[in-house]
DNA sequence: GATGAATGAGTGTTCATTCAT
DNA sequence: AATGAATGAACACTCATTCAT
């Protein structure tokens, strides 16, 4: 990225202007180089089409953010599995300590998205066209597991293969709506200290609606 | 509707056929009128221009859905209102009778989007290159007052005016999210009586994150 | 004229408007339609084509300026003939008299001119693209012969055929600078009060070229 | 100019083709690169649109054109003023010398339009429907400065408001008609040597017409 | 590395005209 | 007399992409 060409820079530059402003169908090859001051030969020697342009944007903070994801929702299920260990009730031993791994967590891709704010802004709003249109869904699909965990041992459920309709219907709402927190956080703050704090209270929606599914019925 | 001219008909299935498959943008006028056996001149004959061909498809059930969200979020909120007049905390009270009423409204508007689930499934999703492209938005513009009135009284909040800005943050995230549980039930249950029955348990997951905003610090 | 269908009538009215606001080839005959609030196979009952319709509105006009036109300049040449009768200068014999019958003809013109201004401005200004787009060519060459004759007797000249090429060209710049006298009258004023007010001194303009041009060399 | 691409060349040249068979309008830009024998999108490599396309043929040679008019007829009055400080008839000292100077300025303009006779032809008869179509107009405009100082100078009029309606309009008229002079010889002389050769018939014409109106009344 | 030139298929849209009813 | 529907060819223009130099 440092060591990148000037000329490439330059294209980076003008592209996500364009890309920002029209997004990825409307955008135009042609007034990308024009601003970039070159032709549009140069900018095939560099990408190999449209879209390559547009994944050089986004490349980078997409892998990074996949990378926290696995560390943090599959890797690990490290607290909850601690706690199945033990006796308890394990929503109130949730609710004991306050979530605070997930906060943690929470923290931690909140400041991955500010870091790259521009990219992620880019990646999903304006990727209609692309192979990331239905980023927020290949999102939540990798989440997903890591959520069915935790609500199998919330309510208490014996094995995945358990799992009724209703209770998977539920769970791929709650993934979706936790990356949907993430996205609304990173679209509607201005900086990631405004949207640490903000997190606080979403954090208090999220877990308030997850004991309402978990006590249900 | 009913009494439409045929060729209008082929059309307009024609246009839901292509504009599903392809999205507004890269829909191609000429493949809609050779699916429908026409030229393109016939197609100006009964549509003013592309837009005005998506439009057809989306209008009316947009119109209702715009009708029905006027009648159950704008017009009324008397359930608030009665309870408002009573000396009972709200909360409590709404918790009582179990959210009654808001679950009227829900069952409402779900038997209206499946209605009309295609056209609404390409509004949602189909539209980008539209004057709806921002039609999400739009709906929970629509809805915010409402929500903002629910949140004052619950949180027992003098006046609209006394709102912090993390409290309208939170309104807003929260209208966007009722907004959400639609778009997810219309877009992940194969029909109405599905719908139905998960939405049951996406009220209790909305009631908690509400509970959960409400009774926090 | 008079006793033409209402429905023809409003055709040629909206049509009116359209060419002269947009000339000819630009105008729309689906706008002229939608103008007139009829369809456009109405408008193909009344008219053969675009071009007939565009016709119709000039059509009598043209008739009497054309029929106005061999009156005064092709038939009649009488004041030169019977000045040719007579022994004397013509140029003095036309200057005493103050050229008092072309300056009948030039009033009656005028008045004519008025009489169906619209249409008149609507052939000359709007017709590119109709058969007349040549119309002041045609209208040249249809008085050319009158001056020539004029030409011929003033310079004292045996006969037409011992005109040089020089003489053919003035001659001709002369008669096509008199239609211009015309058009440039119809275009310019208000109204045929102005418009004969003006027209004196056009004469002026007029009877100095024809003298400069027969006492040169 | 000279060294222009081959490619733009042939371009230009079955423009010019086009243009001047079927005036701007009509002209088809697929007819033009049908015969240039290359695809439409070249075309608008080296032109924006059908208008920049029509401009490129006559842009210099009508640049020259107005800047012969401003050194012509704006810049100097030199004849008038040089006169105006003597104590003479203007009229009679402008035929006293034979309106030499303004000889001169017509010789050097015909000499103009016949180095880019097809050019100005173009531009005068094919121009409808580009920003030249009141090409004439715009040129008189430019002139009928000139010809209102001359006009006050040889009437003795003190000052350019003590103008009346008629004054300015027959000024109008003579500016008008020496722009059509011009026109006249362009489009009926076959080379610069007939063109120069008419010339001197028409200046007797045009000179015989300004005494007819300065001498008036 | 980068240019300038060119392709070829595509776009939405407009048009005068026709014709069965 | 007039409508409503439909044709079919044409329009100017834009696009991502390619490639010899």
């Amino acid at each position: 990225m440092e060591n990148e060409k000037e000329t490439k820079k330059k294209l980076k530059k003008a592209a996500f202007k364009e890309f920002s402003e029209k997004g990825f169908m409307k955008a135009s090859l042609r007034n990308i180089c024009k601003e970039a001051g070159l032709t549009t030969g140069a900018l095939y020697f560099f990408f190999s089409d449209k879209e390559d342009l547009f994944d050089s944007l986004i490349e980078e903070p997409l892998k990074k953010l996949n990378a926290a994801i696995e560390n943090h929702f599959i890797e690990e299920m490290s607290t909850s599995k601690k706690m199945a260990g033990e006796n308890l009730n394990i929503a109130e031993m949730a609710a004991a300590q306050g979530f605070e791994d997930d906060k943690a967590i929470a923290r931690d891709i909140v400041h991955l998205l500010f870091e790259y704010r521009e990219s992620f802004e880019l990646l999903l709003t304006k990727a209609q066209g692309t192979r990331y249109e239905n980023i927020r869904d290949m999102i939540v699909d990798k989440v997903e597991d890591h959520y069915t965990g935790l609500y199998v041992m919330m309510k208490g459920i014996e094995s995945h293969k358990k799992l009724s309709k209703e209770d998977k219907f539920i769970i791929h709402w709650m993934s979706h709506d936790q990356i949907e927190v993430f996205i609304h956080i990173l679209l509607h703050c201005k900086n990631e200290k405004e949207a640490l704090n903000q997190m606080e209270y979403m954090i208090d929606y999220i877990v308030g609606g997850w004991f309402g599914v978990i006590n249900s019925k």
